[in-house]
DNA sequence: TGCGGTTAGTTGAGATTTCTACTACAGTGG
DNA sequence: CCACTGTAGTAGAAATCTCAACTAACCGCA
């Protein structure tokens, strides 16, 4: 039983006595790979997009969630919760859309505390405006030079890591919770 | 012929009277897994080393380069460029980690506009102090969490997306010298 | 009812990143 | 040698993101 098999590995201890279990070649080489690439991917697509519809990369993923929410409504926590961004700063970027007119915001009606961020008939112009062409650089950047089975593969791995992080923040809590009790 | 088959695609006219590719189902559940869970990966992998070491991901990736360079010194835009980072960024970072004590700049001899960038004994001992914990992390949230074919997998198709970004650039700046010529 | 403990959201300050303009030097061609 | 064009690096302002309070409202419970 390894150190770094199970649980908590948010919380590492300096190890003791056990050695480091380094990156393979293979590995080290995919783990550069990945970040390297998507450093320079997310640049890409993040520019194109600005270019092409003045929108930034985050204000689009916004529009895009409030497009498909019934209502195109989306409680402030439910939207910060979907994109994995911080509650401050899904809050900032929200202020700085309203002011743009692409969104508003209400208060909740179920709850006083919530905030309904509902995205605006302009909103709604300017992601379909944009969309066509982030599809684009998407299919030209990604989609595109990947095997349709890469592509997949590509999206696997990724789910299984995201799901794996998702599961962590909830042993996370787990833990806090039992240690705390 | 489709409209994004080849060469530069960041000039992308509005298009004309031909259909947009829009991305097909599992295309779009893959390039959303992907963008999630890179989102939340690197967001706890930062977290994690600021954690556990005191360094930011930037100042780590810094590190690491100068550390495999001889004489653990790199010219600014070479640093700047393996990291896929613009120059600007790379002097704002560089100049917080001098005052840190972690690098320290001299002019570059054979070339006086140029700046080398190395890496102090101080900073060679936070990265290995640092080490460590950030190998475990990235262990424990992305290679652990894949098979070897998986991971393998993720390596070969993101260095394919990194590789056809810098042909691009080149293909972009030859396209910018074939017009100004 | 009223007291904690928790959740939703905001705010402002500080840190980082981006954008643009600027200086200095290198390399080329007349 | 000199102008011209391109490259290396920097600097400051504006935009964005993070972090740590803070307010308000919900929830369980005595």
């Amino acid at each position: 039983m390894s150190t770094t098999t199970t649980g908590s590995a948010t919380t590492r201890a300096p190890r003791e006595h056990d050695e480091v279990r380094w990156l393979t070649a293979d590995e080290q080489r995919a783990w550069r790979a990945y970040r390297d690439g998507t450093a320079r991917l997310l640049d890409v697509l993040a520019h194109e997009l600005e270019q092409d519809s003045g929108l930034s990369l985050g204000e689009y993923e916004v529009l895009v969630r409030l497009s498909e929410a019934p209502q195109r409504t989306l409680r402030m926590s439910e939207l910060a919760g979907e994109l994995a961004h911080s509650r401050s700063r899904l809050t900032h970027t929200v202020r700085r859309m309203e002011a743009a007119g692409l969104v508003e915001r209400a208060p909740c009606l179920e709850d006083a505390r919530g905030v309904n961020c509902t995205m605006t008939e302009t909103g709604w112009r300017r992601l379909v405006d944009a969309a066509p062409s982030h599809v684009e650089s998407v299919r030209a950047h990604l989609v595109d030079v990947l095997s349709p089975a890469q592509m997949q593969a590509l999206g696997d791995a990724m789910a299984a890591v995201g799901a794996a992080l998702q599961a962590g923040c909830a042993q996370v809590e787990a833990d806090a919770e039992a240690a705390g009790r």
